[in-house]
DNA sequence: ACAATAATACTCATTTCGAGTATATATGTG
DNA sequence: CACATATATACTCGAAATGAGTATTATTGT
């Protein structure tokens, strides 16, 4: 049918936190640039995707993936080898684990590095009045057309306008890259320049990093994911840094202990932390049991519970 | 480094709803199992993978696909060609439309002849009780260890015991599978085997189809997106006869229009059906411009909203 | 003793949700 | 035409969830 052949390439964006800081492991495939963890799918010795993942990243990494998640499937021409002959759909993955063990050549990154218009605990950060919307309302403007145009703004105003939604950061990407603002864009369209953006990555990597944040935000709220990323036992304070550090956002303190414990996520050891200052916090640990125990988190589309209508 | 080469096979799950009945299109690629429309990615052809997915399911089916979203990429040998060689990694994809137009050899099937234990809507399924709880029970019992005993215990809780989440589709497939209680399972591992549960389909195109609902199951309550299966106008007991197919369940009438208005998603048109018997009901349309409102539907992490801690 | 710091408890108004009742507008029947 | 039946739509009500605080408690450092 075609000359051309196609090979999987596996990825992983594999997530850690440590403190305040969500990071991602990196590894130096390429002095130039940074990249994710990955390699071929090997069907001869590999049953499923996943074990090949495992596999080669515990090799590349010597990690010993815990929790995994299949995030997409990227296929699309000159976003991902510019290398001739073969075309290379690249699955991409996230994981979660915890820091230690790591190998030599690899290394943890701060995502925010490669993402630094996400990061609104602080505040809404200066760049994205500063840098980013005048350079997208310039892209706005550059439309071929008039119907073009809208399109552009409406997308604009969802990713960057009024009310942030800390999910959608893959379409925040997407819009960046297609507007030429990121490194990456000029890169693949064989036109190299320096200073876009936050940090480039090879490939299409950052793009996967931005769909494993985009879902590790999302799921956040409705599956507790967050404890594969604590140490056995944390403070409820630890907690909460954790989870803002994913999501980009401060959250109320006495509310978010509120429902923690009224979902049962966690539950007390009677043990204390010693910390520098202030009263000690006790350590709670994850109630691993609420897994099979609450069935549907939010249903919001008025189910009926009793019999007639 | 492999013998085996891999082929990328794009398989699309098209749904639309017609009155109460949700229904996928099936082709007969194959007499004797049903199929989803599906064919291999070309990559000196095709620049996207959902460019490959369009161009050839427009080709197979006459269907210009509207809404598309990839679901998942499944590559587990032995669960999709037994033809042996290469290896066929196979990409899902959700389509939503309206019937009409479709070419003769394809044909609109209800999707609960697939999954009949997945409508509750008048109530619940008689087979659970009398049919798949028996028989997981006896797939616990039959287990090598009491660990995967217990482990099995807990799936079968999950996906079968109190509390029924909709959203688990292809939990409760894959269960069944291993549980050998679908004819795949039998067939996969080469020895037929008729009269499992539901209507089985060519290779893994069943797990696709469950994958496709449980993502429209979860999506349907954040994202506008039953309106893609709606006529341009419709009433709002038809809007929600739709929601309840899709989700298998029965929703609370007031309720449901209380949740519908409120959200700003359709607006009146002053038009009025004519109902065979009963007060008229008003013709609403979708509000497109609610996709640019309204930022993150529902957060549920006690987000900060003010300033200090 | 007390300032500073953090943990934890408790309060309160508002919104959302589930479940109903009440009323309005059709059709068909005697 | 009165009225049974069927559906649409409006409104009520209590319970729970949510957002934003204030109050109190337990530490360390001075």
């Amino acid at each position: 049918m075609s000359k051309e052949s196609v090979s999987i390439g596996l990825s992983a964006a594999i997530v850690s936190v440590e403190g305040e800081h969500p990071s991602v492991l990196v590894v130096a495939h390429d002095a130039v640039e940074d990249a994710l963890p990955f390699g071929p799918f090997d069907p001869a010795q590999q049953r499923t995707l996943e074990s090949g993942l495992r596999k080669w990243v515990g090799e590349q990494t010597r990690f010993d993936l815990g929790y995994t998640e299949q995030l997409y499937t990227f296929g699309d021409k000159g976003r991902h080898a510019s290398a001739a002959g073969t075309r290379v759909v690249s699955v991409g993955y996230l994981a979660l684990t915890r820091q230690g063990k790591e190998a030599p050549e690899t290394q943890w990154r701060g995502w925010y590095h490669y993402f630094p218009w996400e990061d609104w605990r602080d505040s809404k950060p200066l760049m994205i009045e500063s840098a980013i919307l005048p350079a997208l309302k310039k892209f706005v403007k550059d439309a071929p057309n008039s119907e073009t145009a809208e399109q552009r703004r409406e997308r604009v105003n969802v990713c960057f306008g009024e009310g942030w939604d800390e999910e959608r950061v893959l379409e925040r990407y997407e819009l960046l890259y297609e507007a030429g603002l990121v490194e990456e864009f000029w890169r693949d369209s064989g036109k190299p320049n320096k200073g876009g953006l936050g940090t480039a990555m090879l490939y299409d990597h950052r793009r996967i990093l931005a769909t494993a944040i985009a879902r590790l935000r999302g799921k956040l709220k409705y599956r507790p994911v967050v404890f594969e990323l604590m140490a056995p036992t944390f403070t409820l304070l630890e907690l909460q840094r954790a989870v803002e550090a994913l999501a980009g956002l401060r959250l109320h303190k006495q509310n978010f202990r509120r429902l923690v414990a009224e979902q049962g996520l966690v539950e007390g050891t009677g043990k204390f932390s010693a910390p520098a200052r202030g009263r000690p916090a006790e350590l709670f640990r994850f109630r691993r049991e609420v897994l099979r125990e609450r069935p549907a988190p939010g249903v919001r589309l008025g189910v009926r519970r009793s019999k007639a209508s």
